[in-house]
DNA sequence: ATGAGAGTTGGTAACGACACAGTGTCGTGC
DNA sequence: GCACGACACTGTGTCGTTACCAACTCTCAT
């Protein structure tokens, strides 16, 4: 018997539920169920006893109970890359909050890359745990048909993910933001921007690449060939050494904070100062980039507000039951440090500015 | 009508039973359910026919109606401060994968700081979804009064909380890492090392200024007064402005990368070299501490372990219906690098030590 | 042949909550 | 005085699954 072997070995001896405060409440179930549920026609009389037998007996609704009969489980699933480099995650903080406000619990499946397969096997996980709807966090282009099947039968909302793609999506504008990025290096007066830039697949890896050779054809330069790294700090001190030994370059536009990192740390191995004589811009404004030596200048994607739009596109499809293929884009801005800025800069009153 | 409703917006006309796979198999409910969870006494030809329906149907067990009947919802509440400037959440991956592997769900709660009162309400949100068992991320003492009160309701693991404590933990050895930080500071000959640490409150900030004093002691040195940062880069930046005008420093242990890439820009920024004229060690090793200018020396602290065994000891408790108060301690390794080395690096061959 | 025992399989009753369709009680308007 | 609807509440059925117990089918030894 469940009871018995579960209260040898640990209080909790039975549960309360909605009939045990029914009975004390002396009224039906069904009374209760609309209490808790702040359903319509129960007197306020009935209500406040209801109420109060709720307190006196430490009630806590049944989640499987009720997800059993109503079909909605009120839980979210995340689908995230096990990356530890990719910031991405901070959003993480802003959908968990804000979907506990709407009532929705989020339950997370990570994956160590985005393969069609391992990406399958985490959805299928996660819909076995009956979510009412999906975020997922895909930033390769892989993930796409994967997806497709999904899309019909689930709420969905992709973040990061191709815009043009036929469901909701929440994406920065990584294009505008390599291109602001790129111009302000050009605008300086280098004759060129080198770029670093992210694995291949990626959809952010393309579109800062296409954003820095926008800019560059507008001032009418050539591109050179860019790199490719993996967003990590070591990765970008490996490409950095590379680079490092071009004598003509003088300014790089990075595609990830990090990576920028790492490759200012291999230019001062090789005695190459930045920024003066190299000027660097990075990606992302994760909250050490306003720390490095020198501070970092790159483009700030606003991660909060990208979890907190998702989850609103994927609350308005559970709710409406629609499925919708909205694209939002949120914007990015370019943040100027001393890592670009050719001329020393007055160190004083600098915290305003972080 | 729910069929209705539903299917009006969205294939997923009706999901496949249990019993519709019986039907198809011709067996009875029981019997697929007995393949479906591996129970013995199932003969090999019935089995395959039930699996063959299975496959055809795409079938998916419930959840909610198995947590309903069994008692255990295969859920598992993972606690978390809200705080992106804290490093402890790359365990969160290793611990779902893990959790994955074992049959286990985990679902995330997050904190925007640890008081008894948002603490509390957290749990409880977790407790309703069912929860199997509670992983908490709770660095402060604060936490410990209110989970008395869960202990012995719920098999809990804390991580990071106090060894001390009647419940099962699992935590980073903090005060020998501090320890050999400063040790390491003072065997190069610093006359003193001072200290630059957590906020109040927090195990961790009292740990490592324990094993920073203990250190100090055994050398015969004074311990100057500690300072108290937030962990954020930023908290070092501020606080090293302040350390940057003590003339006779030398030395600093910083309770966290992050707060030490901070301090060592103040530095940089009144002119103070670091190593040449500070020698500074953090704690973490967060990837990009190999790539600070100069790369930090620190202790690394093993997040995917911390998870790991926490994992295991939650599920311990949870399969044997004990309640335990194990308590873990996971070592930590100083990394030297050239923040605190006096004399200049050979450069050219150091990424065997990242 | 017969019975015991092991290996299989089936039927029924939960689990806890909500949906749905009632029942009963008012108050209002003609 | 009667019909009618609005409101407050109750009773039963159901969701998909597993637990429990009973029953059936084989062997194999007696």
């Amino acid at each position: 018997m469940r009871q018995t072997k579960s209260d040898s070995l640990r209080k909790e001896s039975k549960p309360v539920t909605l009939a045990d405060i029914a009975a004390m409440a002396m009224v039906s179930n069904q009374t209760v169920s609309r209490v808790i549920n702040n359903h319509a026609n129960v007197s306020a009389k009935t209500r406040a006893r209801v109420l109060a037998a709720v307190n006196q007996l430490g009630y806590r609704p049944n989640n499987a109970a009720r997800a059993l009969v109503t079909g909605n489980s009120k839980m979210l699933g995340l689908l995230a890359l096990d990356m530890p480099s990719m910031s991405g995650l901070a959003s993480q903080y802003a959908i968990e909050r804000s979907a506990r406000d709407n009532g929705y619990y989020i339950t997370i499946a990570t994956m160590d890359e985005i393969r069609p397969s391992s990406f399958l096997h985490a959805v299928e996980w996660l819909r076995r745990q009956a979510v009412d709807g999906l975020l997922v966090v895909a930033p390769t282009y892989d993930a796409n048909e994967a997806l497709e099947k999904i899309a019909d039968e689930l709420p969905l909302v992709v973040i990061e993910g191709d815009p043009d793609s036929p469901f909701a999506t929440v994406s920065v504008d990584q294009v505008s933001g390599a291109k602001a990025a790129t111009e302000h290096l050009l605008s300086l007066g280098h004759q060129s921007v080198f770029h670093v830039g992210g694995p291949t697949g990626w959809r952010q890896t393309d579109e800062r690449i296409l954003g820095w050779r926008l800019a560059l054809e507008s001032y009418g330069v050539d591109a050179p060939m860019p790199l490719s790294g993996d967003w990590s700090a070591k990765s970008g001190y490996e490409l950095g050494k590379t680079l490092a030994m071009i004598p003509e370059l003088t300014a790089i536009f990075v595609a990830a904070d990090r990576m920028a990192f790492g490759a200012i740390r291999a230019f001062a191995e090789k005695g190459r100062r930045v920024p003066h004589d190299v000027a660097i811009v990075g990606f992302d404004d994760i909250p050490e980039a306003a720390f490095y030596c020198p501070p970092l200048s790159t483009v700030r994607q606003d991660f909060q507000e990208v979890g907190a739009r998702a989850l609103e596109l994927l609350l308005m499809q559970i709710e409406s039951g629609k499925r919708s293929d909205i694209n939002v884009t949120i914007g990015c801005d370019l943040i100027v440090r001393e890592s670009s800025l050719p001329q020393p800069y007055d160190f004083e009153d600098r915290t305003d500015r972080l």
